[in-house]
DNA sequence: GATGAATGAGCTTTCATTCAT
DNA sequence: AATGAATGAAAGCTCATTCAT
């Protein structure tokens, strides 16, 4: 099971980058190229272990063993684990933020619902996109979104907390304009973060959701229009 | 004993399973109380440290301590960690699937739509209430419902899978009655049960959800009809 | 695997008996009864245990298991285990010590080498009936007998080092009055220990030695007249 | 390291076997070296304290402090106790396989007697000097020899069955030959071994058997001319 | 007296992190 | 820079011994 940590754990301290010190050579430049390679090699087979076995459960020992590198090499590209995981995340938490923040953006511009419709419409569009392209990073962070923010889940608690509080917000937004029903934003929010989580979550664990191009019809449908039969 | 007491833990029922060994002494006795008063205080320490900082990173040694007992008691009442959920969450699972039993029965027995949701909303209050008794094992339960079924997880994997074709079969069963848009069953329990358990899950955190009172009915409202304004 | 003993084990002390302190109740008397039919079924099932997993690995807690008393009961009884292997021993030792002290006597009371042989051949006949008497203390004995002496070790050693005494005595004694060649008494006695005890273990340890009959003839011929074909 | 060397124990071959995985390095080279250097210590430091304590009563802590190493390296070396008995016999154990190997060609390419007794004697030589070559592991052999063959004696108990199998063979052979009188083959090699055992085990263990250079012929004498005076 | 619950030192094994090579 | 050996603090689990019931 997994250790405790022996030193205070960080954190905070997001620093755009988790690399332990300034290293020589250009940026773009050979050396800067290995290095970016090794830390994709490194960060996929630890991903792979992730999401087989959970963020605790996998030790360094057995990341670099699936990366091919030595152990000591980890330390050279991480700080710890959960700066590891700090990277992992990183990508997919900027991007999301952006389109969080376009969305808000076009809310904020929006004169009518048509407009407002646009926005959330585009929103949707982007995440699913991201979805498709981190997959992986998605599928751990559903896995690991609602664990107790302690050593190498800090950084998804932080994601899943900038998530949510975003969510709300636009949600609040969306209220205000009179696009929603007058429910307290952040119950409407909830659910609809969480139904999309859930499918998401089931689809990514390679549940059988039908025909997948009918999903997100069906989601929309669902949740915009609610489950009864009319 | 030399060691006080240090706290006296709310208790929740904690099952009697997972003891290594069948104990002497009449059921009902002082020993056989005496046992489960040990049980339970074990499993409450327990619970609150799993609460906490979660399944994987709590140790042994910090449940004793919690508990103000020997190490080698906890493997006097349990196995191992795996045991102690088990034994968790035995209640709980076991109340929920009764309650999803007669609500599958109930709905056999349905002859028009008022009863088949007179069912429902019945399977709702018991529920309801079923998260009221156990909110710790709940909130315990939602925390890591997603992680992989490993160790001490198991018990909590089992009670999600379970759950998960209950509801699935239900919802199938509304769909096929006509209560519900011929969607996907799969689909459409996924989205239900995920919004519940998102709204749960930040309830149980501690987030203001507004007017408890109001919740359900937001909660049927969004589902059921969804969330756009009319 | 084995325990260290928590406070300084017993070197010595080999009282007459084992029992933890004067008990009640008429020698012979119910109690009296009791006590040592209870010493018995304890005694009997650590011996089985001991023989099929050795003295170090097996538990209190698995004697008292096979015993079918509880395990505080065995401090009852013995001190610890060594004070029951000493209990195990205790008839054993005694008989064997009886034995070879009687063939001693016998020797120095001979006054011709007709009358030598008669006490060998009388000490070889006593020391076979209780191999048979004590048949699995003394395939133990066989297990144990070059341990080291330690912990429950220690009556096994003892017994051995009496018994490797006396026999180099005896030996020595034969060879002076011309029975034997004239090598040196203990390279003597320990050819003729170490042949009969192999054969011995092999023997209870279930190995198929042909015609047992034979084997006594065999094992003289063999020691005494050499394994040379003539 | 800041923990000091506290001894270099006396070296004896130690098998490069039982390491939990293949080591890179070109074999030889400085790290090689290193390894194999450690792996000496470490047995040799378990072999001391096995011939004092016994196999089971030695734990790893005591080993490794022994050694002078910390406790987490014994686990870089070896597997478990096991595997380090394992180690500590495979030299020996290959090396008196071999020379068992030997003795059954030339029996079986022996053509008169005398051949014979040359291949017997031959064998006698090998087996002296590989005693006093791996004097330690062949004490340590003979005291856990008859052990149950459980967790770590096992590999001690492999050797054993495997030796008895080979002696009985030999003994077996040599009686077909007509050099030994036609006991049953597996009555004679029990007695011959004792013997030897017992008298190996007495000589390892510090006992004074005289004049040491008379012990072969008076062995040789003892067991093939027998012990009776003529 | 008998029982078995409680205790906690002790054992095996793992693993994050450092550092010589 | 990369490697993997070394370290030692934990963690899980056991078990001899004591003691309340």
């Amino acid at each position: 099971m997994s250790r405790k940590k022996r030193f205070l754990p960080r954190l905070e301290a997001v620093a755009p980058t988790q690399l332990p010190k300034r290293r020589p050579g250009l940026p773009g430049g050979v050396r800067d190229q290995n290095r970016q390679a090794r830390t994709r090699v490194i960060a996929q087979a630890a991903l792979r272990l992730f999401l087989e076995r959970g963020l605790e459960a996998v030790t360094i020992d057995e990341i670099t063993a699936q990366a091919g590198v030595a152990k000591g090499s980890f330390y050279r590209y991480f700080t710890d684990k959960t700066g590891l995981v700090d990277a992992l995340f990183l990508p997919l938490s900027t991007a999301v933020d952006a389109a969080l923040s376009r969305c808000q953006v076009h809310i904020d511009a929006a004169s009518d619902r048509a407009a407002l419709s646009v926005a959330y419409e585009r929103l949707g569009l982007e995440l699913g996109s991201l979805v498709l392209m981190h997959r992986d990073v998605v599928h751990l962070y559903l896995m690991e979104r609602r664990g107790p923010a302690q050593g190498a889940r800090v950084p998804v608690r932080r994601m899943a907390d900038a998530l949510e509080a975003r969510a709300e917000t636009l949600t609040g937004r969306a209220r205000e304009r009179g696009l929603l029903r007058p429910f307290n934003a952040r119950v409407s929010s909830l659910a609809v973060v969480g139904a999309g989580e859930q499918m998401l979550y089931a689809f990514l664990s390679g549940k059988d959701l039908g025909d997948l191009t009918q999903i997100p019809a069906q989601i929309t449908s669902l949740i915009l229009d609610g489950v009864r039969a009319r």
